[in-house]
DNA sequence: TTGTAGGCGTTATCAG
DNA sequence: CTGATAACGCCTACAA
């Protein structure tokens, strides 16, 4: 375990100056002979030299490196954004340094903190909705912010990447409709994301355009960790008059929510039509075979890697960029017709 | 976006020199008057002050980061894995900085230079096989590499965590045989790695002790990535006796190989017991819900940090570790009594 | 084409 | 208790 070769060492081992090794490091930064820098090659990979990042970013100012900040990674959704994120960061020789808030802001605000003393020029993040001043101060600081899946309008200025929720959630909702049901559940996150709010608002839409009415009975909003999930489906099959179909908007209680309908011994779609929230690849393979929205994954990493980086290199225009991505509405049989709606009509 | 304060701006809005603010931000490393701290942290956080990681490590030589270096994060296993891994780190103030490797040993050797440019303490992995001589390198560097999941037997140095994966297939296939199958089919991943070769060992263990023939037919060694899994199964469903039972010891494979038996309209159980490596949330979702051997990946994560940490403050022994856990056995519905047993035999 | 020297932000070592 | 100042490893003018 001798320590690390410096430049210095490669210097005397190449017989030349520090100043050539840094020239043939950084490729046309200063002119090199070429027998020089084959000397100096060589005796880079003898001593098996590797250029200390903390050195090089002390003096430039700054890293490439893209902070990601997401909620939890046990949620396949974030996994496979974080799957591509990297991905697509690495195509462009940009590391990723994760962190994940647990949708604590307590801990969000600890990543920021985090973030800036590891000054990394751009952070792709999930907020967690709190911590607004923060987020600012990170963005004063010249940090290019990009919010993914979610956004906080508080900050109108950071440039965002998202699904379309309302429409997705319109259509979710026309489409069991359409199926003749108008007793709707709908859970979703909470408010104070803008996932949760944006999915309500796209269910409200279309079930108004019906002429139907919404029961807040029907509306719930529970928070993205933990197993609420499962209560609340139980406390709506429990109702007077229980809901012929659910939507579940909130990713994360999915699978909770699947799991108390199975032990209630309700039949899906007989009995309740289905609709979830993103896709993802065990959805067609439980039983029945879920009608999901799929949300676009790698458009999503695509896109915020692509403005992350933009940012940094200043080749974006100045204002702040907000696109939105389709989600495909994926056709399964976790939803039928209301068997209800003949004879309740 | 005037540009970070330095610890000379702080010392100079406080009326201090930089040594003074320097020791109150590592508290400890000397006196500081009671009132002149006061007035240092006052004008630290007037100034939105956050020291640089960069010139900290650049002084210090070396971080307490952990490089975590997982082959995918879409595989549900290692999005769990990394997930509690960053939390455990966390815990204990430890960052983590994230790579992925998708199977590559080209893409795993440019992330053990980055590693090393990075300096970080130490490094937990799941190898892909190869570049023995890089990961050598890497701990003569002085990091601590702490291999979870897998190993790499060249390597008999590092630390290594994993589930007990002969032990487990061994579990797994005792199961199937007492309930009267002998043509059981196992697929794994490739033999170059550790998780692919102990649990075949395992299978052939189990089968030579019930005194079973092992038909190499009837075993395949498929990689992690990609969709193998499915042709697999169609190659095992169309032999000219088919086997009565499936072990999916990949974890990676399980989701294409239950696609196409469900394709294939064979049911489960009643013509094919299936038992799976890895029980994620949605294996008891699924029909049947899946009999599985479960691995308990808060403990690889909980280990693998606290010898990653541990070591690189030498607080451990000498000698490398070689920790397994045990996995757990959850019996579902998916494996049943073989219908061919009365009659073949 | 090559070499020299100064500085990036911190910490650590010594004098005051 | 506090304050100068020399590293840490690299890059970048500027000189040779």
């Amino acid at each position: 375990m001798k320590k690390a070769p410096t430049i210095r060492d490669v210097a005397a081992e190449a017989g030349v100056s520090v100043a050539v090794v840094s020239r043939v490091l950084n490729e046309g930064s200063g002119p090199v002979a070429k027998l020089t820098k084959a000397k100096v090659v060589e005796a880079i990979d003898r001593l098996g030299y590797q250029p200390r990042a903390a050195a090089r970013e002390l003096q430039h100012g700054g890293t490439a490196t893209i902070g990601l900040m997401l909620t939890d990674l046990a949620n396949p959704f974030f996994a496979r954004l974080a799957d591509r994120v990297v991905w697509e960061a690495r195509a462009r020789g940009v590391q990723v340094i994760l962190l994940t808030t647990q949708e604590d802001p307590h801990l969000e605000a600890e990543s920021i903190e985090t973030l800036i003393g590891r000054s990394v020029a751009s952070v792709i993040a999930t907020p967690t909705g709190g911590n607004v001043e923060k987020w600012k101060r990170l963005a004063t600081r010249g940090v290019n912010v990009v919010f993914v899946d979610r956004e906080i309008d508080a900050l109108p200025d950071v440039d965002v990447v998202t699904i379309s929720n309302t429409t997705s959630a319109e259509v979710a909702t026309q489409h069991l409709i359409d199926l003749g049901h108008h007793r709707i559940a709908f859970i979703s996150g909470p408010l104070n994301t803008s996932t949760g709010r944006d999915r309500v608002t796209g269910f409200r839409n279309a079930m108004n355009k019906a002429g139907l009415e919404v029961e807040n009975d029907l509306i719930h909003l529970i928070p993205f960790r933990g197993e609420a999930g499962s209560d609340t489906v139980s406390t709506l099959l429990g109702l007077p008059v229980p809901p012929t179909a659910l939507i579940v908007g909130n990713t994360a209680q999915v699978r909770p929510a699947l799991r108390r309908i199975k032990q209630s011994g309700i039949f899906v779609p007989e009995d309740l039509s289905v609709v979830v929230f993103d896709d993802n690849p065990w959805t067609e393979l439980v039983s029945p075979p879920l009608t999901a929205i799929r949300q676009p994954i790698d458009m999503l990493a695509h896109h915020s890697v692509e403005i992350a980086i933009g940012r940094s290199k200043r080749q974006l225009p100045e204002a702040r960029r907000r696109i939105q991505v389709d989600a495909d509405f994926v056709r399964r049989s976790s939803s039928a017709q209301c068997s209800a709606s003949v004879t309740t009509i």
